[in-house]
DNA sequence: CGTTGTTGCCAACAAGCGTTGACCAACAAG
DNA sequence: CTTGTTGGTCAACGCTTGTTGGCAACAACG
């Protein structure tokens, strides 16, 4: 048999832990670099100090490595407890952390643009997590989706010239300097009575 | 030998122009809808209705294919014939219609994602081409090139997710609300007094 | 006519890819 | 000690890729 002492137990330890977590880092950071064509498994395998066999026995095949890689959670603070008048700012704020903390969100770009399962993905994250910010300060709710999608094209554009293109002004810019342009920005895209 | 008839014409009309466009056309449409690496040359020359050795003769290797493909001008209106004011509305109506015009924005935005060299030339094309319309609009001259990617990081913004995520709100707004949304913004990076 | 350069197709190459299955060492349970 | 499970390596498969060189048809020009 292979059942545990404590099947109410979600944890289950296994003693490969380690390695499902370091082929996890390892593809993060090379979807993040390479795309998803370029990443490939064997270097993804080799980085992670395995079997590129290891990797497709864990994951089934690299779809799913993508699909376990990107999982992630945008962690939005909660929409009740965020000052309307300053929302924008914070919003802001958090993406550069977010995009800073780790490559998760880079890869999840990089791969989006080439890749459909990577592009439904970078939908799915955006219209969830952004629509009910909007949802919940906009004039107008039946206009939210709109909104939030403005909202994710700058925040999105900022990412792309800064972490993606490498565009040197926009690399090298001081985080308070973003957020003090952009934050008015997405301020007025959630909020301004009229277009 | 192989001259012409008129050396000082630029144009060398060869038999084999309507390959080449072929080519290019084909390739031009297979970069902006597959990215650089699921591009394939047999793809490109199956489209073309020729042979994959054929590319290669033109077009020395897929580098080399990828850069003629890419090679365009934005045509941004001259600087001096801008309405300062309205530059914001200018420059996001002509890039809308850029970007609808053809698929070579598109391509390039695809490539420069993952590959080196498309975003070596993206950041080229825009830093040169925006660059010199900030210079001419905003008020210290010094930080036009922050203007710049600014706005630029608003154009592309919108640009991915209207064309290439195909985030639903944004690929379904009407060309007047974007430009009416956008405008602001990318006048507001150009002109604005203090960040 | 012959020569020469161009245009094109065909067949092949080496390399790299995702993926698979056989096999082995370590360990836990009986 | 035996037996089954787990974590892992190794070698290979079938396939696609970019790229190359040879060969046939055709045009241009002496």
């Amino acid at each position: 048999m292979m059942m545990e002492a404590a099947p109410d137990t979600p944890a289950t330890p296994r003693r490969s832990d380690a390695t499902r977590a370091a082929i996890l880092e390892a593809a993060r950071e090379r979807f993040a670099a390479d795309g998803y064509e370029r990443a490939t498994i064997r270097a993804i395998a080799r980085d992670a100090g395995i079997d590129p066999s290891m990797v497709m026995r864990y994951y089934g095949n690299k779809e799913g490595l993508f699909a376990a890689a990107s999982e992630f959670d945008l962690r939005i603070p909660k929409v009740g407890a965020l000052p309307a008048k300053h929302i924008g700012a914070v919003l802001v704020a958090h993406f550069l952390d977010r995009w800073e903390a780790d490559e998760v969100l880079t890869a999840l770009l990089r791969v989006g643009v080439t890749n459909a399962a990577g592009a439904e993905r970078m939908r799915a994250v955006f219209t969830a997590q952004i629509g009910p910010i909007a949802a919940g300060v906009c004039p107008d709710p039946a206009d939210a989706p709109r909104r939030a999608a403005l909202a994710a094209s700058q925040i999105l554009g900022m990412a792309l010239a800064r972490y993606v293109l490498r565009l040197p002004p926009a690399a090298e810019m001081p985080r308070e300097d973003v957020i003090a342009w952009l934050a008015p920005t997405v301020q007025r895209y959630l909020t301004a009575e009229h277009p």
